[in-house]
Order: structure tokens, then C-alpha cells, then sequence
DNA sequence: GGCGTTGGTCAACGCTTGTTGGCAACGGTA
DNA sequence: TACCGTTGCCAACAAGCGTTGACCAACGCC
């Protein structure tokens, strides 16, 4: 497959719909304002992605890239995995995207629960003890991880943006730990 | 102060209010599909609150009715604020509302932080030993609490919303307990 | 009985939204 | 050079939005 000409168009536009859907969420987050980021007419978006829903299943495309918990050491897999999402949220704000219109929009609920099922959950499998313990153990991690999410850069609370990575996974660590490998309460 | 005709359309539009702002977010909730619900002309919607960001302020006064952590034993109060706000969240869609709205609306994100800053930072100074720590170990129980509403009401994880009452309560209940009293990790 | 106050409807306003179709310029190919 | 698919802009559309003001019906007081 050969490069087009129209392949930069199409980074811009969905660069700026990334941008916009993670600032405002999915109604706010206007076809004619992604346009013009992008410097763009606002027809090109709908030639190119057909509707403004089809331009949000293709802007954000997400890949937890979860880390393999295998070679880790049993007593680390929590840690290991807060820090993990601290860092991909940090580097980028696809995952603010999806999480701000997952809130306010149907086809975004849905979207997250694809993604945690597919992506949570087998991790999840790797280091859970009772097999059909899984889903409900995952839902925990996610609540915990998710929440840290919506308070530090949705709701942007001052103290949850003040915490420093290092005191973040040292605090939550634990937390997903027990979640995940911790005998039931 | 004696009782007006209007005192019913009011409630009615504030009723219909709530429960469109859970369902669909701020943006979405309009004020005609809330007049309608309500039964009444849109332009009621705007003789008794102005405008529609002063409808949202009418309709979610949020109190979240901590109960004072005082004469609980030291080791339950994790467990007594988890019940507490599960019990919470069952029963009415307020908060679901508000925290819809404070992730798309910066104004609904204001009112969270508000929400934060005046009804749980101040439990938290019962408990936390070091002053200094409150805010950032409070943002943590905020994490933990929201993270599970989010997954629960908003997303509708199944798995999140499987969970009982008394699970909940046991596998968050340490959490919490020990964001508020622990020591630094 | 007249009259101001209250509770409510109706029709319209100006604006923004997602979406569409026509038309002009470009670029490689024959 | 002539051609045709690609890339882009422009103007318009129907619909829906928050909001406004004119108007009507019932009530309570003199």
C-alpha cells in the first residue's frame, strides 16, 4: 500500500479529534471545532470517516498495551501494574478520551467495555488463583484504576494531581494486589 | 412561609431534572426532553431557575450525609463509609448525576471539587493522624469510592455491577481504612 | 364586580449542530 | 495535451438547541 497524499489530512483530523474528545467529551467535542484544528473543512471529516461516530471509533483505537505478568515476580504484579497506567496516561490523553465519553455517551460505555474485556480481564487471568474469581476481581482493579483516572484528570482534584508517580503505585500498589492475588475477605 | 400552587411543577421539573442529567449527561439533558417529562412548557424550565445551568445548580444540591465518624470504632471507619456510600448510590441518581455532569461540564467538575473539598476532606480530619496527609490520602478514598461508582453506574461493567453490598463492603472497606489511618508506605 | 398577581401555553428568535452535494484546483498517466 | 481520479473548499440543508416575550386563564383581595 502506497502512501496518499490525503494520509496527512487523515493524521491531523484524528490527532485533533483525539485532543478534542479527551478536553471536552463526545457532544461538546464539535465536528466544525475538530476541523478546524486540524485546518481542514469540515466536509473532508465526514468524506473520510463518515459520521462524527465513525470518526470516534477511529481517533481512538485503544491499545492498554498491558504489560505480560508472567516473568514478573507474584508480589510485584500490582505495582507494576499502577505504575504501568500512570505512565500511559501521563504520555497520552487517548485514554482521557475514551473515559470522558465512555461518561457521557452510550457507544463510549460500550467501547470501555470492550476494552476491559479484552484487555483486563486476560491479565487479570494470568495471576488470579480461583479462575472464576476473574471478572469480579478485574471490575475491582478497574474501579480502583479508573478512579484514580476520573479524580486526577477529569474531576482534576488538586490533591489527586499532586501525588507523584512514585507515591501513587506505593499507595495503589497494594491495593490491586490484594485485589488480584489476596485470598477472598 | 406558606405553601405555593407552583411548589408541584417545581419539584416535577427538578425530579424530571435529575433523572435526565444522570441518564444523559449535561449536554444531552435538554431542557425541552426535561419539560417534557415533567409535563410542562420548556419555558416554565426557565421562569423558575433562568437558564439551564441554573436548573443543574438547583437540581443537584448534593449532600452527601457523612455520617460522623467519631463514635466508630477506629478499625471499621473503612468499612462504614464504603456501606455508606454504596447505601447512597443505590437509592437516589443524584450523585450519578453529578458525576456524569463533572465529566463533561466544567462547571459539573467545579462542583465536584466543591463536593470534595467541603464534605470529605472533613471526615477525613477525624481519622488521619498527620494533618498534613489529609487531602492526599482523602483523594485516594475519592479514587477508590468514585472509581467504583464510575464502573458501577456509568460504565455499567457487569462485573461491577454483580458485586453485592456486603462484597463491596468487605473488599473495599480495608482500602479505604487503610488510605485514612495506615501509616506512609 | 373589577383588578393585580400568579401559573401556564404558544410561537418565534438566533444560533449551532451534523450532514450533503456541487464545483474548482491539482497530479499522475496515456 | 487531454483526461480522470483525488483532494479540497463553499454554501446550503433540516433539525435541534437555549431563550424570549406576548398572550390567556384562574385565583385572591379590595
Amino acid at each position: 500500500m502506497t502512501a496518499r497524499r490525503s494520509d496527512a489530512t487523515r493524521a491531523a483530523i484524528l490527532d485533533a479529534a483525539r485532543d478534542r474528545f479527551a478536553a471536552d467529551g463526545y457532544e461538546r467535542a464539535t465536528i466544525r471545532a475538530i476541523a478546524r484544528d486540524a485546518r481542514i473543512d469540515p466536509s473532508m471529516v465526514m468524506r473520510y470517516f463518515g459520521s462524527k461516530e465513525g470518526l470516534f471509533a477511529a481517533a481512538v483505537a485503544l491499545d492498554l498495551r498491558l504489560p505480560d505478568l508472567a516473568p514478573v515476580p507474584r508480589e510485584e504484579v500490582g505495582r507494576t501494574l499502577v505504575g504501568h497506567f500512570v505512565d500511559l496516561w501521563e504520555e497520552n490523553d487517548e485514554l482521557t478520551a475514551v473515559l470522558r465519553v465512555g461518561a457521557t455517551n452510550e457507544a463510549g460505555a460500550k467501547r470501555m467495555q470492550g476494552i476491559f474485556r479484552e484487555q483486563l480481564l486476560p491479565v487479570a487471568r494470568q495471576v488470579c488463583p480461583d479462575p472464576e474469581q476473574v471478572p469480579a476481581r478485574a471490575a475491582l482493579c478497574a474501579a480502583q484504576l479508573l478512579g484514580l483516572a476520573l479524580t486526577r484528570y477529569v474531576l482534576r482534584l488538586a490533591p489527586a494531581r499532586a501525588l507523584h508517580r512514585e507515591e501513587l503505585v506505593a499507595w495503589l500498589g497494594p491495593t490491586v494486589q490484594r485485589y488480584l492475588t489476596a485470598p477472598s475477605p
